[in-house]
DNA sequence: CTTAGAGTTCGATGGTTATCGAACTATCGT
DNA sequence: ACGATAGTTCGATAACCATCGAACTCTAAG
């Protein structure tokens, strides 16, 4: 079995990646990355009529509330997304906000 | 064919709920209301230094997004958390961001 | 009816942020 | 070295939104 990531979200990041997720493009974004394998910042740039600017800024507040993790190999920036941390986050969301739990995890 | 009752978010309701989700004041409401069992307006006001035209402000966006019901019992506005919206969204959000998969759907 | 309490609505305000163009840095080919 | 391509940083702008006080509605109880 999969060892579920113990990282509990600080207050501080759990209020970054809300906030990451709220913006429709940046959520888009990140629905590119998670969707390629390696995902440089230009195929972002064909998919969405924004400036490389913006993508640019997209990507770093993502990176900043660790839902991406960015590498940079020679003039191109690959995107992965952090897949435990997104985990986390919904967990996390669960159970601040789930109330009484009613059963154990399936 | 329109009985979906979990994990089928429109487009705009997945949105209106990352917003509702991304303001850290809005999700501390929140989980007070999943904290309690009937938890009128009232209560909250007590809880957070904001007045009570912000608060049912938050409500009413949390109502909006799916997130919450609320009931009005004569002067009281009780609220509820609706857990299945929740976790239709973090389902979602999963199902978006989390790449390939290990958890297959039908 | 009148008073008090609970919640809503409205207009204004201040802070945050998405977006852009432009200037900049860094890398790859030739 | 040069030009082209990838990405960053900066300043400015515009839109959005949390927040407030005040005025309002509605309900419960004297």
């Amino acid at each position: 079995m999969k060892t579920p990531p113990r990282s509990s979200l600080s207050e501080k990041q759990f209020a970054l990646i809300a906030k990451a997720l709220a913006d429709p493009r940046r959520m888009a974004v990140l629905e590119v990355i998670a969707g390629e394998r390696e995902c440089p910042c230009q195929k972002l740039r064909e998919e969405f009529p924004v400036s490389k600017a913006t993508i640019s800024h997209h990507i770093k507040e993502l990176v900043r509330a660790g839902l991406v993790e960015a590498h940079r190999d020679g003039q191109y920036l690959h995107c992965e997304v952090r897949r435990d941390v997104l985990e986390a986050y919904t967990a996390e969301l669960l159970r601040r906000a789930g109330g009484r739990l009613k059963a154990s995890v399936a």
